[in-house]
DNA sequence: TAAATTGATTGACCTAAATCAATTAGCTTT
DNA sequence: AAAGCTAATTGATTTAGGTCAATCAATTTA
């Protein structure tokens, strides 16, 4: 069943009975996005939140000199979208673009009120999502801030396993906020130092 | 009234009616902080949130390494905890010091829930705080990966506004991931700039 | 007032990473 | 296999900001 593995996401977060799980499912509802596509563009109000089935996805901004600043990339068993507008009803800021062909969980925003009324267990799902968002940028912030482009690198492997190969270092070095020359060196620094 | 800016706070935020405002005025309890005293130290549960009537504190983790690195400061009118503490039930790792005689406005865990079924607009005020936490998270994220001292200097003062004098630079440096000499040079520069 | 602390600034030097330019490695497509 | 892309790597050079040490300024303490 395509929702088992949300299903299995919910229940190692929050004690959710079968009933409250199957009302859940029943407020989702498929997406495919296509390579290359786009799953969220600017200036558009944000209806979704989506969960990964299958695929690989990235989120980024464009800043005043029209730079890609990619915030999140998001694969299977991430949820993504845009908080902000999302929650507060403002037009997005974001490009949600799909690098590989990729199947997802959409929840409405209506359902998803509705869901918190009926199942109100989901209101602690959903708490515990943001939280845990917000500590993993405030670590970001902080990695940023005083850790070197190879830990920096380390850490991203640790965050996003399974990714390599899947997305452009190119891309990764965006993320990580260095030039993709400066990605290359840092790696062939760690394969140096793995060898000794 | 001492609550006086707290309410005026949340009514910016969200519309409570006068018998929401006054409900949520029994939860809170009134804290005094002296200069160099701590609101919080690592490995103890975090039981409430605290808004900030007066004063100035700052928050910070210790890394590996022992070095300090400041996430926050709070000035009148911030809220200020360990939203991962807090909600989550662990133990907090964070430091929170009073950098100069502080009074500030707590909220206890059971109490907010509480609230949270007697007045469920404060859910949405305490929605819209998280949701704010995180994308102002972000924007700093984005900024200490493309930005120069120069910039993220500037965006602090946008963001602290009045707090300039009352925090030393050498602990603005540190917030901003640099050295107190490097701040001192950007500053140099903005004010060359500035005269010219 | 002198002495001591604490924070801010400056100078000399160094280093991590950016930039620019070229080369190489993997691929599709023909 | 040749041609054409795209991504990754490498080399040469530059630069922002770090480090270390000294000085200066402003308070606080004696």
């Amino acid at each position: 069943m395509i929702h088992q593995p949300l299903i299995e996401h919910v229940k190692k977060q929050v004690n959710a009975s079968s009933e409250d799980l199957l009302l859940f499912t029943t407020k989702l509802r498929e997406v495919a996005v296509a390579k290359g596509k786009f799953l969220l563009q600017p200036d558009t109000f944000v209806k979704h939140e989506y969960f990964v089935i299958d695929g690989c996805l990235s989120a980024y901004y464009l800043d005043q000199k029209g730079n890609k600043n990619i915030v999140q990339f998001a694969i299977e068993n991430w949820w993504l979208g845009d908080f902000d507008a999302f929650y507060n009803g403002v037009p997005s800021k974001l490009y949600i673009e799909a690098l590989e062909d990729s199947t997802l969980l959409a929840i409405n925003y209506d359902d998803l009120q509705n869901l918190f009324q009926e199942a109100p267990i989901f209101e602690r799902y959903f708490r515990l999502l943001v939280t845990s968002a917000f500590i993993s940028q405030r670590k970001r912030i902080l990695s940023s801030l005083g850790k070197s482009v190879k830990e920096r690198y380390l850490e991203f492997c640790d965050k996003y396993p399974n990714i390599n190969g899947r997305v452009p270092n190119y891309q990764v070095a965006n993320y990580l906020g260095v030039t993709a020359e400066g990605l290359s060196r840092a790696r062939k620094k760690l394969r140096e130092l793995k060898k000794s």
